[in-house]
DNA sequence: ATTTTTATTGGCAACGTTACCAATATTATA
DNA sequence: TATAATATTGGTAACGTTGCCAATAAAAAT
């Protein structure tokens, strides 16, 4: 049979290294071994396959290779809520590095619900990726010690669990807080509303460490009204204002003169909530954010936020994730970033 | 051996099927029934051999059941550029969808390259992806036809090519440039300068078509210098606004009074640009947006744009494949869903 | 008690790939 | 020309799963 009219009539028959083998008549094994470009295959033989196989449009079949080598190229991430763009640059640059060494990545989502994650780690296991970089909803579950227990390589982001050869990449949480309090403390503000995450997460108590530890610092007293704990959306952060001021008049501010988010998607709901309610940002309330997600600087007024390094995060963790899948680095790896203060407009000086 | 005392010794054996079966003394067959629930096994050892395997912490391997099934569970998507929140919203109820159903999604960017959004498609070829969504390159790249040939069930966003049995979701572009240049006219404006997208997109020549058909509504003479083809990034709006007004002066922007947009982020790119050249929107220029991502109303101003029901998109591609994949349903669907135009603040009228 | 029916089980093959080994073909050496 | 060395090839098994069929066990009918 000539490589020229190759038979495509059969019907419902792959495409696989058989039948490239049969058409070219040669056995699967030397097909198998041109299509790698194993050098123990003979010049003009591996030719004559590897152009059949391309005029037959032919494809690996990746679950069958992954299975026999228990390699898939295939890295999983969980995230704790797509939603956020806080996300976006790390998955951006991941993809990036991942696509340009033929890797791909299985994304998901666990809207920090313990048991969606524990059921995306379990597909991650049994889709056989070879990682995982995980922000996880909290660094003590037993979905830590699921990971583990199975030997699944992991790289922490976001936050992180501590045990021995660990991998993580992230910043702190606390330090975050503790020079945004500073600041704004600095600024003149003694009265600072906490919108904070959900008690139960990891970063939530992370974050309100920081703020204490900089309100201890300058001996001001913990107001217990002034700790909110709520989701971490804008919708959330809208909701919290409006709830604390029902009513349309300014008037009864002086409860407090600045907002602390955790997360920029919160300070943007305040925002939201003072534009409806009639405050003025900064003069009738100081919003700072965290995070730093690339439209803060364009809102009105610019956000003061502190800045994450999402890009530098993505390109470590997955960086750190690939060398320990391709056995070139079997250390661990405990990465805390530095995070700076990103002064805008949104804090008013007091002094 | 009873099933209390595993032993789990052994070093490096998975835990597969064939290894519960040797701890609880049936066969493979037995465990692989009781595992699928398989009405055919008997209650009693397939509660023992579940609780086996619960013990045991086994999960199965997807790849071997995928290899087998010729079925995978898992769906592709690919864009054209992860880092716009255009996606976001899309990405968000696709993933909430396909997780509800034990579904997960390899996601990849095709960067606005043929090259790349090929090896994308034959990267999801050869893991086997049940189908996918993707926003392509062009609707008339050779790509499409590897993926028709393939017989890959898909579902194409954003655009799409015309041919017996497709799928696709998306919105008219051109009468969304359409709409947005009939409401700057309508405004007073007959000096319009379009920010398209690259000539080689499909997306850019429905814009124009749109653009034009809307100018020659009104007997406005199009000029050639008011149409730039640009990447779709914010950085590009901002450095074309920069490279039309070097100077720091207003003063030359009698040549046109309102900017069109293919894209809110070449919009926002547009704001930094004025804001640093020291024009005020609108006042001073107008600017129309295109898709509404969620930021654009915190703007400053407000951006009007066109709005694009982006989790609609979302919702409808992947129900269509779905059906598709799962054989409910084999007809072919074609949807156009509506846009909108959002009126806010940055179109200033001139009448 | 024997036969027929039904319930439950185990064995085998296949999905597509490749590592390993043995078999053969080719080339180099004596 | 015969032999050794090397290059190239083909066959087989295994990765973990499940559908199919045959074999066995249990239950029902005679």
């Amino acid at each position: 049979m000539s490589s020229k009219n190759v038979d495509k009539t059969q019907k419902s028959e792959n495409i696989d290294i058989k039948y490239i083998a049969r058409v070219s008549g040669v056995s699967s094994s030397t097909v198998s071994r041109a299509l790698r470009g194993d050098p123990a295959a003979n010049k003009k033989t591996a030719d004559r396959v590897l152009k059949i196989a391309k005029e037959l449009n032919y494809y690996p079949n990746l679950l069958a290779k992954g299975l026999r080598d228990k390699k898939t190229k295939t890295i999983g991430i969980i995230l704790n809520d797509l939603k956020n763009p806080l996300y976006y640059e790390t998955i951006k640059v991941i993809e990036e590095i991942l696509n340009d060494i033929d890797y791909s990545m299985i994304l998901c989502d666990s809207n920090f619900d313990l048991r969606l994650e524990r059921k995306n780690i379990i597909t991650m296991l049994s889709k056989g990726v070879d990682g995982i970089i995980i922000s996880p909803v909290n660094i003590e579950s037993e979905n830590i010690d699921l990971i583990r227990k199975q030997g699944l390589n992991t790289v922490y982001i976001d936050f992180a669990p501590e045990f021995e050869n660990v991998n993580y990449v992230h910043v702190s949480h606390e330090h975050a807080a503790f020079i945004a309090t500073e600041y704004l403390i600095r600024c003149g503000h003694k009265k600072i509303l906490l919108l904070n995450g959900p008690s139960q997460l990891s970063v939530s108590e992370d974050f309100l460490k920081g703020y204490l530890q900089s309100l201890k610092n300058h001996k001001l007293k913990v107001i217990k009204q002034h700790i909110i704990s709520t989701e971490l959306s804008l919708e959330s952060g809208y909701k919290a204002i409006k709830k604390l001021f029902p009513s349309k008049e300014p008037g009864n501010l002086n409860d407090f003169t600045a907002v602390l988010c955790l997360g920029d998607m919160l300070a943007i709901g305040v925002y939201k909530a003072s534009k409806e309610i009639g405050f003025k940002i900064p003069d009738d309330l100081s919003v700072m954010g965290y995070d730093n997600i690339f439209m803060t600087s364009y809102l009105s007024p610019p956000l003061t936020t502190i800045h994450a390094p999402k890009i530098r995060i993505g390109e470590l963790g997955i960086k750190i994730l690939l060398d320990r899948i391709e056995g070139r680095d079997k250390e661990s790896h405990r990465i805390i970033l530095d995070v700076r203060l990103v002064e805008r407009e949104s804090v008013k000086k007091l002094t």
